[in-house]
DNA sequence: CCCAAGAAGATGATGCGTCATGTACTTTGC
DNA sequence: GCAAAGTACATGACGCATCATCTTCTTGGG
């Protein structure tokens, strides 16, 4: 297997800041979404999908396919969400095997404060680092790539 | 604090597309590596830059500032690692607080084993998805959101 | 109908990342 | 030359993500 193509030099700075990038600006994220409001991205993404939701509840399986986590995951931070007192379980009728997931007022309380200055750091530190072109051309390449994710696994 | 200054459509559905991307490259470079290797992406980065080192060996606070990874995670990861026999310590007698960290001969197989694989995986996954200009561009852009996020925190 | 296949969700084990803190050594300022 | 401050690294606790597995219920073919 000596016939790897490896990557050029352009092709591995890329590679690397954008990894770089990827790690430092997730962290930051996530660090100042958890001390200003005690949230976690991932909490935060599930708050935001219950908020959105038509009658502001979900079946855990509709939240899972919008968030694409794994199942087990999302199952385990529901459990925790709960104890936590942002989310509440309600039985589904139509399917005994099956739940919905709601906001608490805690809950949307919670998103509702977070939100605001989640947003802003976002601008802050990506958004308005990068020209309206560049915010384009972001958009077309991750769309590409994940074009191809999900043509090479289905 | 009504003054949020929100996200638009193109730069929501950029930032989206973007986190989505994220989640999943990482998601599957990781299980692709993993079933390949038995390794980690933080394994294997510990690996590159060990196999990098000019003696062959890091002082782990070298090790830390390369990867910008934090001090605990480092030393967790590395106990981990020394457990599973891919890296091994040495005294350093210019400081007898510190250590060295380098490669078994088991570390240095497992890394000359998954490279191919992985670089591989890589370019088909996302370096043969974007063009040369959208290489660049990445690059531009990455280098720019770091920029921010160094000024941004020191 | 019934039973086999499959879907919805929970759970326990395990490795990972962070935070707070501890220990040992080195450097610096007087 | 010594105390105080700082640096190198380790550790325990805890929340998070994944894997394998389990239970409960639904569904579809005979």
């Amino acid at each position: 297997m000596s016939d790897t193509r490896w990557l050029s030099d352009d092709e591995q700075r890329a590679w690397r800041s954008y990894l770089r990038m990827q790690n430092r600006l997730t962290a930051e994220l996530n660090r100042r979404l958890q001390t200003a409001s005690g949230l976690s991205l991932a909490d935060y993404d599930v708050l935001v999908h219950l908020t959105d939701a038509p009658d502001g509840r979900l079946r855990p399986y509709e939240l899972q396919r919008e968030l694409h986590w794994e199942q087990s995951r999302l199952s385990h931070h529901l459990s925790r969400m709960h104890k936590r007192g942002l989310v509440r379980r309600e039985e589904c009728d139509e399917d005994k095997r099956g739940a919905y997931v709601l906001l608490t007022e805690a809950g949307r309380q919670a998103i509702t404060e977070a939100a605001p200055d989640h947003v802003e750091t976002v601008r802050r530190l990506f958004v308005d680092a990068l020209s309206p072109e560049q915010i384009d051309a972001l958009e077309r390449l991750a769309v590409q790539v994940l074009t191809r994710l999900e043509i090479s696994d289905g």
